[in-house]
DNA sequence: CGCTCTATTGATAAACCTCAAATACAGTGG
DNA sequence: CCACTGTATTTGAGGTTTATCAATAGAGCG
């Protein structure tokens, strides 16, 4: 049951006809990624841009220590590594697929070409990527002031807004994500996470399973995410 | 002695020429923002774009409790609140001005014509968008996994590479910015921040003043910046 | 010289991480 | 269908970093 309804307003063919769409999208190259498959490779040469057409991508950084950081999943719709289309740069971070995820790939020339043409990709582009400093910044902000609890159902919010799919108990994340990878994204530890939705779960929040979680109460959750 | 030198690899008139680049500046309104002044706020209807002349801005996000998060400085050369190109939404930080500052001010529709006839600006401003982007990735990675000593010594770096001014101690940086400042863009409390660099104070790596930071040691605080 | 704003320092507390170990789960092959 | 193996998850105990609070010291300014 894949969440391929794109938001008009935050897509890269907003605004912009269905033939010029397919002139860009014909300018690239259709790829499969195979489920945890990476597409990119944080510090390797940036060459090329992706749009996502289905499935969904982590986008993580990994320090010298091994401690992973999410720093978002990419959804159908979006593009990433649009860093490519401007500097001659490497990746600033890895990209690999939650599920079987399915991109169209651009070369850095043959986008820049076309944007000279339809500078309204350029504008489109330019949302998704004013979204993105957005949703950093507040992320930021959160994981410096806010606590765990509130971080982690903040992060629940998020995967359920972007990739929820409504189950007859509640609503449930489309893709597996484990204990490990919630945490990440919340900017906590495995043990921390554990503990929390344990807690939500024994008061009838969530349901629990391995590699897989559903928000039951989302007003509860929400509470907590709005709570110091 | 103002760092009025853009870097040209990440200005916004990067590959236009001068007529152009005229053209789109006249588009724009001087205004002279005094320090301490606010140039827009969180949460207000973000209707122009900004780009800076002369002088820094502090942006920043302040939360219901009054934490304020400072999300970065920007620095001539530099714009900000691009965001109001693009969607009709609110400003989701607020910009004030750190010392006496000179911005050009756009409204949404001038700079939206103005990348419909010259598509390379909305590359440039791309350029722009994405290094923020990175540099607000890393330090949400620094913010995760990283001590608060090497947080202040990336701050510091961070600072004293932006707005470095070199004076006959060591780097200073060019405008006042008080202890609550560095630290809230260190990711810390003014407490931690002000036992750390006195620490560093008397190892002699640092000279420290009212409002003010002179980096003697440079090596020093890369070493710590780079450890665990 | 007093007033205000900024910075330092100390004592205390607590949130959260780290490490260790136990338990549950899914898939596989017998 | 069941035991087995590897992975995911939970739980516990303990420690450490870092925030919080309170109080003092210093700098600039009229």
């Amino acid at each position: 049951m894949p969440s391929t309804s794109f938001n008009t307003d935050s897509n890269i063919f907003h605004k912009i006809d269905e033939s010029a769409a397919n002139d860009i999208i014909n300018l690239g190259r259709i790829r499969e990624i195979k489920p945890k498959g990476v597409l990119f490779e944080e510090g390797t040469p940036a060459t090329h841009c992706f749009f996502i057409q289905d499935g969904h991508l982590k986008i993580s950084k990994t320090d010298m220590d091994g401690n992973e950081t999410i720093v978002r999943y990419a959804n159908p719709g979006q593009i990433t590594a649009a860093i490519s289309i401007i500097q001659q740069q490497t990746y600033p971070a890895t990209a690999s697929a939650v599920d079987s995820a399915t991109v169209i790939e651009w070369d850095k020339d043959s986008l820049l070409k076309a944007i000279h043409r339809i500078p309204q990709l350029a504008i489109n582009i330019m949302g998704l990527m004013a979204a993105r400093i957005g949703e950093l910044q507040d992320r930021y902000q959160e994981l410096n002031h806010e606590r765990t609890d509130s971080r982690i159902a903040k992060a629940l919010l998020r995967l359920v807004e972007q990739a929820g799919c409504q189950t007859k108990d509640g609503i449930t994340i489309d893709f597996a994500i484990g204990r490990q990878d919630l945490a990440s994204f919340a900017g906590t530890t495995q043990f921390t996470f554990s503990r929390t939705i344990s807690k939500w779960e024994k008061q009838g929040w969530l349901l629990t399973g391995r590699e897989q979680v559903t928000v039951v109460s989302i007003e509860d959750i929400v509470r907590v995410a709005e709570q110091t």
